[in-house]
DNA sequence: TAGATTGTTAATCGATTAACAATC
DNA sequence: TAGATTGTTAATCGATTAACAATC
């Protein structure tokens, strides 16, 4: 797929919520369905969603409004979707546990092909049919497997290098849930910081300002 | 402390960032930063982090700049980190666990007091020194201990019934992590969806930029 | 005092909303 | 054809950046 180039991050933050309404809309057997009428559901405006859209194309009918089944497979093309990325996950305590077990990986593009921690203890146990490794096999896995993404559930302090050596094997995209924010010094590196205690910061404050 | 009202949603979702960042310094005994330095160390302009702080108040010295503990500790209060907000976690599955076990509440003014499920299986087991309770004793459990929180971290499906249940009983704030969108219905409930779906499809669509 | 850096106002930039002609 | 709804351009609104006077 041609690359699209600058599109907004805000509106790419947008796209997987889209998707999200897209597929609850096709489950229900809806087929069918116009800006005006998703705006409301979604909470947005028509103008915006039309516009949105159309930073990838034009996938909607005039007088018609969008084929939801259609839309959701373009907008799953556009978040790659279809692809199947190997990936590792660095970190095998509660959370990356949790992650593995819990988490549809195939649904989204990616495939866990490795399970590491530093943690002896942990090395052998299974989590989803997968040993755990221990760390210091990362670099001949990777020489061996390359995998183009990793799932970080390290601690802050052990982020930096762990990122740092992952880049050196190949891998172009963390999921971080550590503290730490790896994109500040690596620019051909996709990251999403999914930062859990900003996120409860943020409720804190917002409950604040209820009372 | 005084309502501020109207301060922009995305300065806000700045601040825990900021409060991080101080926190590392402090780690670091820096007692002292200018916007301009710190600029450079989250990657934001000194502009902004200047127009951002005084948002809440003036917290700097001209030709000094800002003192870090004292910045910290106003962030600190702004977020209301140091309450300690009664919650209740639903949701006792692998990432609930997780959350629970993994997580330093306390740290963020939050206190679980209870844990439940709807699973029989899971009840009784004990999580972070809790009993897990079967979420028929929710309701009875809430007009007891009068929680003000709460964390969801249970499917899709159960997410409305239960958030509209937890509602009545007098929860203001909610830490989502189910896929469906509480805040739509409600106005003056604080929400924060971690939609960790989300995170990974943008994830996706930016590891598809790079190639 | 002179130098540094803030707080704040003004200028720019980008994102959202509104409007409407194109068209199914 | 008439009605509906898109794609797209123009207007508005808000957020970021730049500039500078105030002041420690």
């Amino acid at each position: 797929m041609a690359t699209r180039g600058g599109v907004s991050p805000l509106v790419i933050k947008r796209l997987p919520r889209y998707y999200r309404f897209l597929e609850n809309l096709s489950k229900k057997n809806i087929n069918r369905i116009s800006s005006g009428e998703l705006a409301i559901r979604m909470g947005l405006t028509a103008s915006q969603i039309r516009q949105d859209l159309n930073c990838f194309g034009g996938f909607g009918q005039q007088g018609f409004g969008y084929n939801v089944e259609e839309l959701k497979n373009s907008i799953a093309g556009i978040l790659g979707l279809n692809k199947s990325r190997k990936t590792v996950l660095v970190g095998a305590g509660n959370l990356g546990r949790a992650i593995a077990t819990h988490f549809d990986f195939g649904k989204f593009g990616f495939k866990i092909i490795g399970v590491f921690d530093k943690k002896e203890s942990l090395a052998g146990q299974i989590i989803n049919d997968m040993p755990v490794r221990h760390t210091v096999g990362l670099e001949n896995f990777c020489r061996d497997n390359k995998p183009t993404a990793a799932i970080l559930c390290i601690p802050e302090n052990e982020a930096e290098e762990i990122s740092e050596l992952l880049i050196n094997l190949g891998i172009k995209g963390f999921w971080n849930f550590s503290h730490y924010d790896i994109a500040i010094n690596h620019k051909d590196i996709a990251v999403e910081n999914v930062h859990l205690s900003d996120s409860i910061m943020t409720l804190s404050y917002n409950l604040n300002e209820i009372e």
